[in-house]
DNA sequence: CCTACCTGCGACACACTTGCGACATACGCG
DNA sequence: CGCGTATGTCGCAAGTGTGTCGCAGGTAGG
């Protein structure tokens, strides 16, 4: 069954990497740059979840909560600059289901959405299973397991290697890892990917230098070992 | 098979409409006038659903959804009037399934049951204790227990260490705190929670600076020991 | 009215994270 | 073999997250 986001939200860069990171997480995927733009949009697609930037031109996003709020069950979800936190509170009392600040971890906002639409509708299937030879990942607790000792990591460390896993084998790209986890604004950089994967392997390889489960693929990017 | 639905309400009006049209569906119906009674009658009777009114004399609607979630699964549907809209977010916030507003539609408040019904119609599972290490919650009395012997803990703290212990060892965020226990209202200030952690380790902890039972995630929040 | 406790808040300390830069090394290609 | 590019390695410093604790206003109970 094919769900449908709708996505408000006026910054070019920030709605593109969201309808990537949605349409990847197989969403049909909606959009409108204005207030007004996103409400006949709602109450003609009926979209199952929408997500709302507050800092909207014209018509402030808290407005937007409301007016579907009116009308609409649809979960809401804000998303927001940190600054602006009395927004969020009042985006909540105005209806909003959920909120995530910028910049946010796209995987994250991912998981929310996941949660809004479970909770508006019938349970989907538990998550896949998070393993790579000694390597396992438990979303529940953020441990990630190595022979089943605990190994610590970062939050970041811990979204890459989800999203790594996650793949299966398949080779993900520097551009990838930083739109699927650090989300947007950070594309100048490439050299980051490098380095949180050289933390990665020190973390869980046995022989760092000589890496056995996160390859380097010259020229592409990383990748589990199958 | 008989179900039986439990109405907390103080209204004497109300809840004689409701039980009418409860019987009319073949519902056996128990009455509560205040949280008290309810939620004794809930764990004596064991009902299959329960409404629950937010303007409740004494203690208020959103407490005793709150005792009744650490405790039951049962599906809860708040009614409430329409101008506490905030409180009603509080409510599902809280664990409530489902809301409907006064005056509203007994037909609908039916229909409404009936989903629940069939919702929680299925898994029947054994009721969860919260119990963690020498941790022990008593909702009916909303004591903590450690090693026996009762911890004076403060309202917030013991729900707070419910919603931790029911969690079962997963990470819960500190929003996803400030909203189930705090409520809406208090999303804006994220240092509560880490102060209210830091007063709960020194009173369950043996060695509060090295905690073993209430676990830092970093960025991520907090959970139980498994 | 008084008292004790609760609760939110702020200030400070400390550890960890993370982006960045510099240099080293490995690989591919002519 | 030699060069250029891609990647590995590692230390640094600013930023961030969390622990700790005292304070003060509020609240409930005596």
């Amino acid at each position: 069954m094919i769900r449908t986001v709708m996505v408000v939200e006026d910054d070019d860069a920030i709605r593109m990497v969201l309808r990537t990171n949605l349409e990847d997480e197989g969403y049909r995927v909606l959009e409108a740059t204005t207030a007004e733009q996103g409400l006949v949009i709602v109450q003609d697609e009926q979209p199952d979840v929408v997500l709302v930037d507050l800092r909207l031109p014209g018509i402030h996003g808290l407005d937007l909560v409301r007016s579907l709020r009116a009308t609409s069950q649809v979960p809401i979800i804000i998303v927001t600059a940190q600054t602006d936190s009395h927004d969020v509170v009042a985006g909540l009392e105005a209806g909003a289901d959920d909120y995530v600040t910028k910049p946010f971890v796209a995987k994250e906002l991912m998981a929310r959405i996941r949660t809004q639409l479970r909770r508006s509708a019938q349970p989907e299937e538990s998550e896949e299973e998070l393993v790579c030879g000694p390597i396992e990942l438990h979303p529940d607790t953020a441990e990630v397991m190595r022979n089943g000792e605990p190994v610590p990591v970062s939050r970041i460390e811990f979204f890459v290697l989800a999203e790594l896993i996650g793949a299966k084998g398949r080779v993900l790209s520097r551009d990838h890892l930083l739109r699927k986890v650090w989300g947007y604004g950070n594309a100048g950089d490439g050299r980051v990917v490098d380095n949180l994967i050289y933390r990665l392997r020190n973390k869980i390889e046995d022989d760092p230098a000589n890496p056995e489960l996160l390859l380097t693929v010259r020229g592409f990017g990383y990748r589990m070992k199958a």
